[in-house]
This record gives C-alpha cells, structure tokens and sequence, in this order.
DNA sequence: TGTAATCATTGATATATGTCAATGAAGAAT
DNA sequence: ATTCTTCATTGACATATATCAATGATTACA
C-alpha cells in the first residue's frame, strides 16, 4: 500500500520506467500515459492467463512476477520479472494471444499499456524499435540458455544455474532472502519440488549453501559455478 | 551443381527471395544485393560457427540446413532451416556474436548478405521492421513449443513431435525420406541416438510408423497426435 | 487459540533414459 | 572386389529422476 503517489504520476515524471522508454519523447511518452492503467496484485493473483487475449502489456513497477507456461500437468517458469521490467508477451506481433500466464509472487504493482500504441511507437520511432527489436534478441538468448540448462545438465546443474538466477539477476545479494516457493524454484529447474528439495539439502551438506526457510547464502560460489559447468 | 543461373541473379529479379523481403522496393533490394555473396555448400559441411562473430546473415536458397546450439556434451538442433528461409541469430543486435552453429545437411547453397545493410532497412522501413519482429515472434513462439515438448514429455511424445515436424513442415509430403540421420533426429529430440532409434522399433511394431532405411510413413497419425499430447 | 490448509521435508519405490559394448549394414576409397 | 569408415541397430546394465505416501512445520483464519 506505500507507493500511493503512483498513480498520480505520468509517465514522462515516472521515476522508476522501464529503460525501453528511454529512446522515448515526452510527447511519445504522454501518449502511453493516455493508455495506461495502474493495478495491484496481490501475492498469487494471476495478472493474465495463457490463452487469453492480449490488449495491453505490463510493466511491473514493484514487487515480483513470474511468467509461466503452463504445459502437461506442470508449469514451466520462463522468468521472473521484477521493477522495473515490462512483459510483453511473442503473441502480440502474431495472434494478440498470451502464450504464458503470469502472476504476482509477491504483493505488487504493474502499469498496463494498450499494445497498439506500443506498435505505433515502433513503426514511428526507430530508436524505439531497435532497443525493443535488441530486447527480443536478449529474451532469445536467455531462452538458449535456459532450454541447454534444461535438457542437457543433469538436476544439480539446474538448481545451481537456478540459484545464481536469483542470487545475480533477481535478488541481487548474496545471502538473499526468496520470495518464490520450493514449488517455484522446481518449476524454474523443471523438475519435481520433491528433486529440488533434496538437491538443495545435499549442497548444505556439502557445505555449498547454506539454507534456513527462506534465507539462502551461497557460500563456495566456485564449486556451485563448477557443478554449474559439469552439469 | 545446378541452378547456375543464380550466380548471375540480382535480389529483385531472384524467384527465391525470401518473404521477409516482399516489403522492400527495388532500391531497397538493390541495397541488399550490393552487399551479397552467393555461396555452395557440401552436405555436412558447417555455414557457421557458433562463438564466431556474424557480420552476415544467410539466406537458404537451395538443400537444407540445420541450425544447432553446441551444448555439454552434445547437441541440440533448433530448426531445419529450407528454401527459402533465412537464418538471423540473436546475436546481431547484442555483439554480432553466433550464439548456434549451422551446417548444411543436404548439399545446399545461399546468400550471405551484410547485417548492417539488414539493420539499416530495419530503421529506415517500418513494415520490414515490423515483418522482422513477427518472424522473431514466431521463432519464440516455436521456442517455446520446443522446450514444453522437450523439458514435459517423454520420450515418445518428444519423437512424435519430432516426426510431425519433419513432415509437416521440413518435408512436407507423408511417406517422406529424410535427410538427416538418426543423430540428427535424436538431437532435435533431446535425447540419445539409441533411445530415437528404440522408439522408432516400437513405433514400428505398433503400426504407427513405417520405416524403410531413410523412408518414413506415418500411418496412423491420430495415434501420433495422442502420443504427443498426452507426453 | 485452536483448526484447517498450505507448504516443506523425507523415505521407499518404480521407471524412464543414458551409457557401454557388440554387431550389422551401407557406402566410400583404393 | 576388398578394405575401411561411418552409420544404424540391439542388448545388458547403471542411474537419474519422478511418483507416492507419510510426516513435520508454517501460516491463514474464524
């Protein structure tokens, strides 16, 4: 409930926008400003549904989402989006279709933005459509790199690439406190939770980790990096 | 050794061209012709290298190609790619870096053409900009397909997929032959040369499959279907 | 403040899948 | 033809991983 000043704002005094809009005007920025609705989440409310049609993308201006496939009996965790990104999903260029459903870990807050004023903005502003056209290209690495995680290392490599994850790209700090479950974490590394558990309770005993609830510290970042490597 | 002709060929007059290109003038193709070289390929030698810089683009113009990420140990193809359909990496908007390799399955040939001259289009051509982010698009959106089917199902499931690919949309007949081994089927599969081929026996022994050397027939393809969705 | 509900943990067990080794078949080269 | 090399096939075996079931811990809640 902190942040109420928010939705106040436009999005040319937006302190805290995502870096797409950086290539942006104030006029070109006040055009999105017109199509935009701020929401809350709360922690576990879905923010939309795969297979649902899509009409405007999100930016998540605080807490944590994650976006998710969900497949054959399982979901698949493609990433968690944290402030300040954008999810915008490849159904938007092709059917107006989410392919993945997201959903807010923690309680949190997103702007949605009508997508044709997105697709405006591209067509009229190079500069735009060259960092979103370099965004994609990132997400497709990211993808490379997930899918040779996924099915080429062995459950240790998994988790250990799942936890440099949260640790580097997420959380930010070492000893880092999660906010995603057991569940989570598995679905992130594909496999079962009942797999993650027991992976992660031989790492503590190997003196990798160190995990009480919530609260994780990686403690040989080398050894982790290695079994990373070795799959 | 046939389809000489091309060499003579500019990119407006080219049969061949790629449908990414139908949104650009004849300037504009005569650009992309400037900065293009026509190359032949024997079957099984390599287009590019991944970890290699990509100054070029290439564009498939005859044979078949498969584009493949070099992983721990072993591969995992992508896609096919045929004529005419051209292969854009992601690293060419982050560091012009390759992050697959590709290699020419069939004897095969292509165009090579700058990247800069591509990217320049793409700043100065709003439909071909936005005819560019769809493909990338669609190669999410089979990304995405990709790593459901590999990382949610079993192993037959994951060759009935492979199957369906192959002749709905490599081939593009029923009884088709294929031009790629057994390796190469299990590394789209994600999963060891002799599993692919075990699976295929039992495919066989049910009457699902006719295999003859390099001639496959699927014969009941609603039971296919069944096997890829239920895993 | 207890009761339900969810989440985390652990053990036992079944099985999907990879690895290794051996053999057969099909081309390529001499 | 004959040898050599690559590719396809099969069997035996080891093991990585999921599933099922039971229990403990934590949180929501009324």
């Amino acid at each position: 409930m902190n942040g109420k000043p928010l939705f106040f704002l436009n999005c040319a005094d937006c302190k805290c926008k995502s870096s797409i809009f950086k290539s942006l005007s104030d006029e070109e920025l006040e055009l999105i400003n017109k199509g935009r609705f701020h929401v809350t989440y709360k922690a576990g409310e879905i923010i939309f549904k795969q297979g649902t049609p899509s009409s405007h993308f999100v930016c998540v201006t605080s807490g944590l989402a994650k976006i998710y496939i969900e497949g054959y009996g399982k979901n698949l965790i493609l990433a968690l989006i944290k402030p300040v990104d954008y999810i915008f999903g490849p159904g938007v260029y092709i059917d107006n279709k989410h392919y993945y459903s997201a959903s807010a870990v923690e309680d949190s807050t997103a702007c949605l933005v009508d997508t044709l004023i997105f697709k405006k903005l591209v067509r009229s502003n190079a500069d735009f459509a060259e960092d979103f056209i370099r965004r994609l290209s990132n997400q497709t690495l990211f993808n490379f790199e997930q899918v040779i995680s996924l099915t080429q290392k062995q459950m240790h490599g998994r988790i250990a690439d799942a936890l440099f994850y949260l640790s580097e790209k997420i959380y930010c700090t070492n000893p880092f406190n999660i906010t995603i479950s057991r569940q989570d974490l598995a679905d992130i590394s594909g496999m079962s939770k009942e797999s993650a558990i027991r992976i992660l309770k031989e790492f503590k005993e190997e003196g990798i980790l160190t995990v009480d609830g919530n609260l994780f510290e990686i403690l040989n970042i080398k050894q982790l990096k290695q079994i990373s490597e070795t799959g």
